[in-house]
DNA sequence: GCCGTTTTCGGCCCGACTGTTTTCAGTCG
């Protein structure tokens, strides 16, 4: 299998966190760094690029010698200096350093004076109170690296967005109670509706003599204070999520709302536009000289770079200050474009609603059509419909139709993609439905070449018009399935076929990254929910955040056209 | 090691908090 984007990212990172540890130039470390994030959150694979003859330099903070590391890694799956590095400083050293607390210096310090080379080295130094001896050190800083590193786990997994919003909802509603409290804002990555948050940032705008620091640490949830001055605080919360708290006086609240909105990359844009202005910008306003000039409203700090304001789901440094600077932003697709959800199940197969209780509850979101896209029989799991019972829906539907009013429900079904390329159910059972939805359930091991060359087969079949979760991951527990998603789309786009976004918050299956791919290449995108019951539609909100992220606007997304044009376009025979 | 409205050299974001030290280094975001 060609070697990930991530695999390559994870060794620039390692060769940073190493060279720092050795004291190497610091600016040379952050290039690795800013290379690493590039690269991670390129929507296309180096290794494909680089089949292409791309010229990997052109990357943003990438030039000529990473581009050549680049290769070397692609080719031969490791970097030479990575290998020379390690051979003087040890490798695990770079995980000490993901314990909060611990950066480079102490990392070195430790690993000198106590030979300490390895999170468990670390863990009985800890314990036998050697620790607090080595100078700069101390007893609260060994109490401190004691706790964190017996509950440490290597990966601290960053949660799904959805299950962000219900942890950071009650302290909101806690926070925005204490007197003095101005204004609230989530911040970070979760105002971005990144899919996934690492911690949650929480700006508020208070007067400085507000109590609200000392009523966000006596909230009922916090386990631990990590730091708590007046305008700052961090705490852990019982969940295991960091909570960072930062109070700002009203007249900065916009500075602060870009600054700690993000991302880093997109700052850090911004504050080089400021540069060339003589514009100093940070979190307290922009700052010409001594005098502030804005920071009140985000709109007036990206004013005086010359900009309109950018939504924060732009905000990655993707090419939305060039946009934005040629004023061609774009308009991004929203809940309220949306006409109808392209695919659910029912009770039928592993639904929990009827047809009809699903079609009011569309109904109730104000759609004009939903499809039922219960599973076909080789979902045996899910009790999937065979030929007969089907054709059995599509008349119970055509019948309910009539009963209805105001939304249409479609005759659909999720086929399951076989090995080979075919479709779970005969032709002469699928040309009786309005569209179908094809998906990979199985066979998650072929290679890259097979596993596309199965979609681009069962892509070829005229009944084939929505290719559903088209990775199959889920967030936090598998990985996508290897697929030249660049080859499907482009594919799709030429059989008049379609992707899905799956709205469902364990799949969002296109990434954001995958969404602008799909805007490049013009393939047209079905925001669906997969809802397993009629509450489950309110995961259109999810899907839609994903999209926002991927530049989608309504005219790239089909269940923003009426029932009369979609139809046409499902028309492929 | 990257980058360019200061373009092939000379910059590269910077302020808050903590602990240990007594004026500041280290870490974080």
């Amino acid at each position: 299998m060609p070697v990930r984007n991530s695999e390559i990212a994870d060794i620039f990172e390692k060769l940073a966190d190493l060279l720092e540890i050795e004291e190497s130039n610091p600016f040379r470390v952050r290039a690795y760094r800013n290379a690493a994030q590039s690269i991670r959150g390129h929507g296309k694979a180096m290794a494909d690029l680089l089949e292409q003859g791309a010229d990997l330099s052109e990357l943003p903070d990438i030039g000529e010698d990473l581009a050549e590391k680049i290769q070397t890694i692609v080719t031969t799956g490791e970097l030479p200096l990575l290998n020379e590095v390690e051979s003087r400083t040890p490798a695990a050293l770079s995980d000490m350093m993901r314990i909060e607390g611990l950066g480079p210096k102490r990392v070195k310090t430790l690993y000198k004076t106590l030979d300490i080379k390895s999170i468990d080295d670390l863990k009985r130094a800890a314990r036998s109170g050697k620790i607090r001896e080595i100078p700069g050190f101390g007893k609260k800083t060994e109490d401190r690296i004691r706790t964190r590193v017996e509950g440490f786990t290597s990966h601290e997994q960053r949660v799904k967005l959805c299950v962000a919003e219900q942890i950071a909802e009650p302290l909101v509603d806690y926070l925005r109670k204490v007197k003095g409290v101005k204004d609230i804002v989530i911040a970070g990555s979760f105002r971005r509706r990144k899919e996934t948050v690492g911690d949650l940032d929480i700006l508020i705008a208070a007067a400085r003599d507000s109590i609200v620091m000392d009523r966000f640490v006596e909230f009922g949830e916090v386990v631990e204070v990590i730091s708590k001055g007046r305008t700052r605080a961090r705490v852990r919360l019982r969940c295991g999520m960091s909570v960072d708290v930062r109070v700002v006086p009203a007249v900065s609240f916009g500075a602060a709302l870009v600054y700690f909105t993000g991302s880093k990359q997109h700052n850090i844009a911004i504050r080089k536009m400021g540069v060339r202005r003589n514009l100093k910008i940070n979190e307290y306003g922009v700052f010409r000289d001594k005098k502030r000039v804005a920071g009140k409203s985000e709109k007036s700090v990206y004013a005086s770079v010359g900009l309109p304001v950018i939504v924060p789901e732009l905000r990655e440094n993707r090419g939305e200050l060039q946009a934005a600077r040629k004023n061609r932003l774009p308009h991004l697709i929203t809940m309220e474009d949306i006409r109808g959800d392209l695919h659910c199940h029912t009770r039928a197969t592993d639904g929990r609603d009827t047809p009809r209780r699903m079609a009011e509850a569309a109904a109730e979101r104000g759609y004009e059509y939903l499809s039922i896209n219960d599973h076909s029989k080789r979902v045996a799991v899910a009790n999937g419909l065979d030929r007969k019972r089907l054709l059995k829906q599509i008349k119970e539907i055509d019948k309910l139709n009539e009963k209805l009013d105001g939304i249409e429900l479609l005759k659909s079904v999720e086929l399951d993609i076989l090995q080979d390329g075919s479709l779970d159910l005969p032709d002469s059972v699928i040309k009786e439905l309005d569209f179908t939805v094809c998906a990979v359930h199985y066979g998650f091991n072929l290679s890259r070449r097979k596993q596309t060359d199965r979609v681009l087969r069962a892509m070829d079949n005229p009944y084939f018009n929505i290719l559903a979760h088209p990775t199959g991951r889920l967030i936090n527990e598998r990985e996508p399935y290897p697929i030249n998603l660049e080859a499907i789309m482009k594919a799709a786009k030429e059989r008049g076929c379609f992707l899905e976004l799956n709205a469902h918050p364990d799949r969002l299956d296109l990434t954001d990254d995958a969404c602008l791919l799909a805007k490049e290449i013009q393939v047209r995108i079905a925001v669906s929910t997969d809802a397993h019951s009629a509450s489950d539609l309110r995961y259109m909100r999810c899907g839609i955040d994903q999209a926002r992220r991927g530049w989608l606007e309504k005219t790239d997304i089909i269940n923003t056209l009426s029932l009369s044009k979609l139809k046409e376009l499902f028309a492929r025979r």
